[in-house]
DNA sequence: AAATTATTGCGACATTGTCGCAATAATAAA
DNA sequence: TTTATTATTGCGACAATGTCGCAATAATTT
């Protein structure tokens, strides 16, 4: 299953890197020059998220975004960080601020998924 | 605007109390003696949320979960608190852990969904 | 240049959540 | 009790999301 280079995979990450935030499929498909099939930008982001280089947040309006985890990692971003998604512009953040929770005896945590809403620093 | 009273809505918030659980509209569905129209179930839902009976999450399945508040006071549950969806039972309890946070300046939050995913005491 | 196979586009599908509209039923008024 | 008011329901329709199978395409290896 080695990875092979293509251009939509090559537009998507591009992308994403670009912007720096979490966008959802249609957003992306929005954005982007080329016209990519909504099944194959799906297929890109999930492997994208497999191979650890993305990861995907699940919004309030029960929609999916991605974001490039590079980012994260030059700002120091912790591995659970808060995402604002803000509702002017639709478009989520990862926030600098890491996540910190503790679970009863017998739960054990596998995922996390945290997302504040509201309006962002340059829509108010 | 005044509320009545029904049977699909005692129902509802009936098993909402008994399961003590957030649940999804398919769940509610299925549990359910009476048989209640799909869109009737998210009426009367929404409606719980608007009188501040019942508030929502949304899991990372991106779909919406309906838990008592009642429940929340009982315990002295902090308003903002963690949810817990376990990937077997399909159930999302919430944690008496509040969530805590801070935002940059600028940043005006609205709303709180914050939803940890693995496996419950009773499943594992 | 040919063979291998990862990737794509297309169509189809199940599901979620919402909305308008006419019919029904809960409550208030007579 | 009977009538009037209007909140609620059921139905159908709708847009949108995310997934999957399959044949065609194209990136990589031989």
């Amino acid at each position: 299953m080695k990875r092979r280079n293509t251009p939509s995979k090559e537009a998507v990450l591009d992308l994403l890197m670009n912007t720096g935030k979490a966008m959802s499929r249609d957003a992306i498909e929005q954005k982007l020059d080329l016209e990519i099939d909504r099944a194959t930008i799906y297929r890109v982001l999930n492997r994208f998220c497999e191979d650890g280089m993305v990861h995907k947040i699940v919004a309030e309006d029960g929609k999916q975004y991605f974001a490039v985890c590079i980012k994260c990692d030059e700002k120091a971003m912790p591995v659970n960080h808060f995402h604002f998604r803000c509702t002017k512009c639709e478009t989520i953040e990862c926030l600098p601020e890491a996540v910190h929770f503790s679970v009863p005896n017998g739960y054990n945590v596998e995922n996390i998924n945290c997302v504040l809403t509201g309006i962002c620093k340059d829509c108010s």
